[in-house]
DNA sequence: CTTAGCAACCGAAGCGCTTCGGATGTGCAC
DNA sequence: GTGCACATCCGAAGCGCTTCGGTTGCTAAG
C-alpha cells in the first residue's frame, strides 16, 4: 500500500489540498470544525508529510546537526547526555536531530556543510568552539544558522549555551585551597579552545589572589584522551618538587593522571589530590571515586534546542548567549593536606 | 546568491537537464566528453543536487538511521567505534549516517518508524537484538531495509554482521581455566539478548567439558551499567562460597564488579580475577589494567554499512549472515590462582 | 439596498530533480 | 536508396507539498 498523500485526505474530507496543508500545519484561517475532520482522516488514514516534498516546496528540512570535532564523541561522553536532551526537546518541535559527527578527516564540518548545501539541515549546533574560530565564519558565511554548545568570543551575535567554566573552576580551586593545598597543579584543555581559556583564568584569578599566582611548570596543555593525562600528569611527577593536587581538565584525563600517581608509587588522595570534570558515570566507580564538577546536561541540552529552533524560525527571541552554573561534586579523591611544608 | 540547480549547469554546458543529470548519475548514454564538460561546470558551480527534489523524484533519500535502545549509547562506547566506521564506509556510497538513538520512552525505534513512512531515511542499521525481537518485525512488516549488528535467531533473511561471541567467551573460559581456576562465576548481559545468549553458551559448553558445567548461583544477569556490574558483583561476593575469577559482560560491568571487590577488602587479581568485554579505552588505565576482549570494530561498521547498501539497491550480493572473531587483551587482571581449595 | 470587511476556502503554479519514451544522427549491410 | 542497430541526447510529465493570490458567502455598517 502506498503511502497516503495530501490528495487522498482532501479527497476523503471533502476540502481542497490547499485546506488541508494548512489545516495540519495550523494556519489560522481555517475552521475548528473543518480542521477538525481533517485531523482525524489524516490519523486515520495514518498520514505522514512526505519530508522530500515538504522540503522541496518550503525550502526547510526540518533537521538540524550536531557538529563536533575529531574524537570529541568518544573523549566527551558529556557531550551524548546533551544531545540527547537536544534531540528530545528538537522531536517535541517537529525536528530531527543529526549527528555529523567526525571522522579522522575532520569531515564532521564538511559534511555539515553539503547537507546544508543540499537542504539536508536546517540549522548546525557546534560543539567546540576554538579561538579565532576558523570553522565557525565557515557556517557564518553562508548563511548556516548557528547555535554553539560554549561561547565564541567577539561574536556575541551568534546565539550560545554555555557553562560557567571559570567560576566552576574558581570553585574547584578554592575547595582545595581550603583543604590546605598551596602547590596545585593544572592539566588544561587545548589551549585554543575557548572553554580551556575560560576554566584557566577561573583557576588562576583564585590561585593569583590566595597564592600570588599558579605554577608554571604545574600548568599542563592536554588532549583529552586518557594516554593524553597520564603523560601530563607524568611530566608534573618527575619534576624536582611535586604539587599537592592535580586539577584535571575532564574525568578521563583525572583517570590517566591516577594512573601516573599510582605508577609513581604515589597514593591518590594521601599524596595527592585530584579533581576532575564531568562528571562521567565511571568517577562514581574509579578508586578513590573522583571528586569532579557536573554540568547541567539537560538543561544545556534544551537551550540549545530551543536557540536553535528560534535562529532558524527568526520569530521567538532574539540571539541569547546563555551561561549556566555547574555543580561540584565531593568524593574522595581530596584530602586536607597532610604536612605543610613551605 | 542562489545554489545552482540542473536548469543552470544544462544552460551552461549547453545541454539538456536530462543530460545534465543522467552525466552527474553516471548513466552509460552520456559520451565522455559531454560528461567531462558537465562535470567540469558542476565544480565550477559548486553544485549540490537538492536533496528534496532528488528524494521527491526518485524516492530515495539516501540517509540511513541507525537505531539503538535505551542508553545503550552511553553503556556501549563500542557502538560508537562501530558507527564511526559505518559513517565512513556510508560517505564513500553517497549517503549519510543518522543516529536515531534512543530517549527514555524508547522513540529511537518510533522515530526511525516515522522517518521511514516520511522518506527521510532509506534504511536501518538496528543496533541490539533481542530474542523474539519484537521491534525487528515492525521494521520488516513495513518492508524497512534492515541490518543487524548482531543476529536474529531464525531470520536468516535479514542481513547481519555479528561477532563470534561464543568463541570470544570460550576463549577467555579456557584462559581462566589454565591459570587454574575452577570457580568461575559469569556476570551476563541481558538474556533477552541475543548476544548474551551466544556468550553464555561459549561460557556453558566449556565449563561443561572441564568441569562438568558452570555454578548456577555465580551466574548474575545484569544490566549495562556500572551499578549494575557492582551489584552484580556484589551478589556474588556474599555468597558463602565465592569464585576465584568473574568474567563480566562489559568492560564498564568489570568496572563496577572491581569496585565491588574492593568494597569487600579483595584484591584484583590475587584474590579474584576479572575478565571485560569490549576493550574501552578506560580499561587500560585501571588498577589493575582490564584484561578483555576486542571486537573488530572497524570491520564490523564497514561491513554492516555494504550490507546496507546492498540491501537497498537490491542489485548486490545477496543478504549475509557475516561473523567476525574477537582478540583476546591479556593485561593484568586475572592470576593463576594461589591455593587451590576445592 | 448597497457595500466594506471578514472568515473560510480553493486553484494553480512551482520547488529541482528523475525518468519514460521517443528523437536524432551516424555507420553499415543489403 | 533503404533499413536497421546503436550511441547520444532531449521534452515533458510528475513526485507531494506550500503558498500566492484570489473567490465566495456572510454579517453589519452606511
Amino acid at each position: 500500500m502506498d503511502s497516503p498523500t495530501l490528495d487522498d485526505i482532501a479527497k476523503e474530507s471533502g476540502c481542497s489540498r490547499t485546506t488541508v496543508s494548512r489545516a495540519l500545519n495550523g494556519y489560522s484561517d481555517v475552521s475548528e470544525s473543518t480542521r477538525r475532520k481533517v485531523l482525524a482522516v489524516a490519523h486515520r488514514l495514518n498520514y505522514r508529510p512526505n519530508a522530500h516534498a515538504r522540503g522541496l516546496a518550503s525550502n526547510r528540512s526540518h533537521s538540524i546537526a550536531a557538529v563536533m570535532r575529531q574524537s570529541a564523541f568518544a573523549e566527551t561522553p558529556i557531550f551524548i547526555e546533551v544531545l540527547e536532551s537536544v534531540r528530545h526537546t528538537l522531536g517535541g518541535l517537529g525536528y530531527h536531530l543529526l549527528h555529523a559527527a567526525p571522522t579522522p578527516e575532520f569531515v564532521g564540518i564538511e559534511d555539515a556543510l553539503s547537507m546544508y548545501q543540499m537542504h539536508k539541515i536546517d540549522g548546525v549546533i557546534l560543539l567546540e568552539v576554538e579561538v579565532n574560530d576558523s570553522v565557525l565564519p565557515r557556517f557564518l558565511d553562508l548563511g548556516i544558522p548557528v547555535v554553539l554548545f560554549g561561547q565564541a568570543e567577539g561574536r556575541r551575535s551568534v546565539p550560545s549555551v554555555d557553562v560557567n567554566g571559570a567560576a566552576a573552576m574558581a570553585r574547584v580551586t578554592r575547595y582545595l585551597l581550603d583543604l590546605g593545598h598551596r602547590r596545585i597543579g593544572y592539566l588544561s584543555g587545548p589551549l585554543k579552545y575557548v572553554y580551556a581559556q575560560h576554566r584557566f583564568s577561573g583557576f588562576e584569578q583564585v590561585m593569583t589572589e590566595a597564592v600570588g599566582g599558579p605554577i608554571a611548570e604545574w600548568v599542563v596543555e592536554v588532549e583529552g584522551s586518557l594516554q593524553s593525562g597520564y603523560d601530563g600528569a607524568a611530566r608534573v611527577l618527575s619534576m624536582h618538587r611535586r604539587p599537592t593536587a592535580v586539577i584535571c581538565n575532564s574525568d578521563y584525563v583525572a583517570l590517566g593522571a591516577m594512573k601516573a600517581i599510582r605508577d609513581w608509587r604515589l597514593r591518590v588522595p594521601e599524596d595527592i589530590s585530584v579533581v576532575g570534570f564531568d562528571d562521567v558515570p565511571v568517577a562514581r566507580f574509579l578508586s578513590p571515586p573522583l571528586t569532579t564538577v557536573r554540568q547541567p546536561t539537560g538543561e544545556l541540552g534544551r537551550l540549545l534546542a530551543e536557540q536553535m529552533i528560534s535562529a532558524i524560525e527568526r520569530s521567538t527571541s532574539p540571539a541569547g548567549n546563555i551561561v549556566l552554573e555547574c555543580d561540584l561534586v565531593l568524593r574522595d579523591s581530596c584530602a586536607r593536606i597532610q604536612h605543610a611544608e613551605e
